[in-house]
RNA sequence: GGGAGAGUUCCCGAGCGGCCAAAGGGGGCAGACUGUAAAUCUGUUGUCUACGACUUCAGUGGUUCGAAUCCACUCUCUCCCA
């Protein structure tokens, strides 16, 4: 079957993902897919850095502010709406560029993971999962991981006896799908992905010019209004997922009250810069990601540059298929 | 002017004669990652010619076999009385 060719935009936070896009969007007439776990919810447009109707060019933008910020997204569901996102812009004849921070959600949809279900759905799933937490509590993290230990040693080696949450759902995929994660990883290697992928990657060579530029974005993100935006989400009560977003927890205790402006701003920043770093430490382990610089290129000639990578892999593609 | 107290590694902070290059936390750096992923978790963090050596606990001098820890003076800061 033909390979679907897919552009994608990666790197961290404050980085000019969105600018590249919406450029290369143009030049391959593209439409783009988002995947950032935050941006798909809705509100909070400032704090997650959507791009404004300016930045989008008129470029058609998917899966950004479509989700009620109460419901409890996830990769899989991530996954499954991509996927259709991605054939019906295919279908239409256009071109799809992916563009985010979110590595497992775009490695969710490249890989083709597939996420098993449990036949007797969602419900059962939380039913298992409470269970779980109240087995973690009574028995300890050392018992819950030496349970995981028997039945997926694989998954258990990988797991450090801390990390609870990776624990407990391990051993709820086993308990409601009667498969072990190793065997959720396994089987999804054996899908072969329906996309042919060019990876762009955008980040600074000097560390301390991307964390000047997530500082003054922070900065320019007070000006546009944040607070009053935290204010509004903090009423709204969002869900589990949302919830998480960087801004509404650092900037909730000023806005309750409780801290000082200038601490919680001092912390949004910090919290920003270690989000970053974390992004960067996801996607350079990634071999196939052609990382241009924006301390050592103009904006233009990153697009430029670009193109040009693109261009060429694909022709690249095209040889080794034909 | 009188009195009380404090100065520890990037920051906060424990230590109060040897087990101290110095707990713990934060930050930094590096890493992991298959259904909360803007989350969760791990390692590392004085210097070096690196199973050993060297320089650190405000400064100087001293006591001691041995000091971040005890003494003296100096400097800085905080608080209380005036």
């Amino acid at each position: 079957m033909e390979k679907i060719p897919i552009i994608a935009v990666v790197g961290p936070t404050a980085s000019g993902k969105t600018g590249l896009a919406v450029a290369l969007a143009k030049r391959f007439d593209a439409e783009i897919l988002s995947f950032d776990s935050m941006q798909l919810y809705k509100g909070m447009d400032v704090a997650t850095a959507k791009p404004t109707n300016e930045e989008m060019q008129g470029i058609p933008h998917h899966m950004i502010g479509c989700i009620d910020n109460t419901e409890v997204f996830s990769v899989a569901k991530y996954r499954d709406a991509a996927t259709e996102i991605i054939d019906d812009i295919t279908a239409r004849g256009k071109r799809v560029v992916m563009v985010g921070g979110t590595g497992l959600y775009l490695d969710a949809v490249l890989d083709n993971i597939e996420f098993l279900d449990d036949p007797e759905g969602e419900e059962k799933r939380m039913k298992v999962r409470r269970e779980l937490e109240d087995e973690l509590e009574e028995k300890g993290r050392e018992a819950m991981h030496a349970k995981l230990a028997e039945i997926d040693p694989k998954t258990a080696e990988i797991l450090h006896v801390n990390n609870t949450g990776r624990v407990l759902r391990a051993l709820e995929v086993y308990y409601t799908t009667g498969h072990t994660i190793s065997y959720q990883v396994e089987h999804s290697k054996d899908n072969e992905s329906r996309y042919a992928p060019v990876l762009i990657g955008l980040t600074a060579k000097d560390r301390q010019v991307l964390y000047d530029r997530i500082n003054a974005r922070v900065d320019r993100m007070l000006e546009e209004g944040l607070l009053d935006e935290v204010r509004a989400y903090v009423n709204e009560a969002p869900g589990t997922t949302a919830r998480q977003a960087i801004g509404l927890k650092e900037l909730a205790p000023y806005v309750e009250g409780r801290a000082s402006l200038e601490t919680c701003v001092f912390f949004l920043k910090q919290e920003t810069r270690r989000y970053a770093k974390r992004q960067l430490t996801w996607f350079r382990r990634n071999e196939k990601v052609h990382w241009l610089f924006i301390d050592e290129m103009s904006p233009d000639e990153i697009i430029d540059e670009a193109e040009r990578i693109i261009r060429e892999e694909e022709s690249q593609w095209q040889q080794q298929t034909s």
